[in-house]
DNA sequence: ATCAGTGATAATATATTTTTATGAATGTGA
DNA sequence: TCACATTCATAAAAATATATTATCACTGAT
């Protein structure tokens, strides 16, 4: 046999309180198991820890020792468990996370405060990244997490769709299509349009939709950055189509549904058969209920 | 239910070998029983603490932190309980022992160099008091155990008789008492006498002795040390008497067993329901062993 | 697609712990 | 000094916890 927590335990409660019977109400047991919790350890370690007699319990010499000691020790074990024990709440720790450019800069910051304030003790890293980086940092372990538009499919991950990101058009307030509650693609036909360029993910989707639907547009400005092609388009040199998430905010600007609707799938991807460390959970969690929270119409903010 | 030691060995050795199977063989268990203590483990902490695939077994983050932490604190654990279980085969600790003068001066330092020899990490610390004060020390808890003469019966004691330790005469070589082998108490009848002075307990069993006999002595001197009254018989003013272990070696002086054998009792006393450390214990049994390999004619060496 | 290897699970068996009932020792106070 | 109350020890029985056997489900490799 060994040595258990639980007779350490036991020692420590009869060597404080100097009492068996004491002792057993406060670990709410009976006397008699702390007698053989008593005897065992003192039979295990070879020594007489506590000399009792009828009348008094006193500790021996080895008896106060290994009290001190193992109370030291008990106490550092404690501390370690309940250190474990609060990093399982997900309240502490350190999270990182790896997304791609357009949720870096608008579900990211977001989710970001609200991490801040919900969580202070836990330090929030965001890795902003181009797609393919994304997944490569998710499959090396890097980052606890990932946040990819449309990944494809990859057995080494594990995803989850938390938002369908549509795509809208902009265009200035005065320009005709600005007239319509919702847009059809086809009414795009002929149009002078601000692009992203290749480096964007999305430019590849926009070129397949109105590619499969016949539609054929005037590209006449390609930017790496939305923020520029908005303002092309305030300068009249055209409209834009552009995911509903990276929206501007500019009165001189309209935004409009375009119908069918085409959306891209905003998706966290970790490794699988790998756990997230509670900390990241409480990420992950936050940022699916923070999307759910923005349904359809306030999505477009 | 609360975390096991047997757990938390079990969850170390899972996570230094990455293998439920192995780590069951390494403990002698089968792999469900290693199974259950992860599982109940990361129950009882609310921590994933082992990701684990059919392919792979990985410590997840808090479980490299539990795991350093664990391995440390159970080390301090392994190293407290060793101690004390070192403690308990008594090879070291500090063993302090009252002691009345005679045996201060006769047993006691052959007790100290036999106990540097044979158990060198063990201090001892001999405290040479009168008898009455031995027993105060004894019943105070200051010193481990005593060792007293013919002490009184009391019930706060056990007691121990090492050693009968007779009266004997010391005279010059050229008395006339120096010719037998054996000298009769009656013989003393009429002698002069060098006596310890009553500051020595011997002296009041003297008396007593001397007087149930109905035998008178001259006292010429009275000393408080034996050393003096030596000194005073070889300078001829009488013979004297003196238990045996107090002997001195001094070649002018011969030494007669006093017949009938009148004793004193050396004896070693404890506090009742007290048990001895380990260290004391080796002592005091190292203390039985010596007088008892004193037989009865080496004893008056 | 099958197979070897691995951890999980359920039912059963085994150990351990706890309790209940009782005993033995000791100091207390009439 | 003798019952008495208090306290820890002990033994048998009950309850609980732990371990094993047998089996499953999953995964990646041949």
């Amino acid at each position: 046999m060994n040595v258990s927590l639980r007779q350490l335990r036991v020692f420590l409660a009869v060597s404080r309180l100097r009492h068996f019977g004491r002792a057993a109400e406060q670990l709410h047991l009976t006397q008699p198991a702390i007698s053989r919790h008593i005897a065992d350890l003192e039979a295990e370690l070879g020594v007489r820890l506590l000399d009792r007699s009828t009348r008094e319990v006193v500790p021996t010499e080895p008896g106060r020792y290994l009290h001190s000691a193992v109370e030291r020790v008990l106490d550092e074990l404690e501390n370690v468990l309940a250190h474990v024990r609060t990093e399982g709440e997900g309240r502490r720790g350190t999270v990182r996370v790896a997304a791609a450019p357009t949720p870096s800069a608008s579900l990211m910051p977001r989710c970001i405060a609200e991490c801040a304030r919900d969580y202070p003790e836990l330090t929030l890293h965001l890795r902003d990244q181009p797609q393919t980086q994304v997944l490569d940092s998710v499959r090396g372990g890097e980052v606890d997490f990932g946040v990819a538009i449309d990944p494809p499919d990859n057995r080494e991950f594990d995803k989850k769709i938390i938002l369908h990101d549509p795509f809208v058009l902009v265009c200035r307030n005065d320009h005709p299509l600005a007239r319509l509650d919702r847009v059809p693609w086809k009414k795009l036909h002929g149009e002078t349009v601000v692009l992203l360029d290749y480096s964007s993910g999305s430019r590849r989707l926009i070129d397949r939709i109105l590619e499969e639907r016949g539609i054929t547009v005037h590209v006449a400005q390609q930017t790496s950055h939305t923020h520029t092609a908005f303002r092309l388009v305030e300068a009249g040199i055209g409209c834009s189509i552009t995911p509903a998430l990276s929206l501007p905010v500019s009165d001189d600007l309209s935004v409009r549904p375009l119908t069918p609707t085409s959306k891209r799938a905003i998706t966290l991807i970790r490794r699988k058969h790998r756990s997230l460390s509670p900390a990241a959970e409480q990420v992950w969690n936050h940022l699916c209920d923070m999307t759910a929270r923005l349904n359809p119409t306030s999505r477009l903010r």
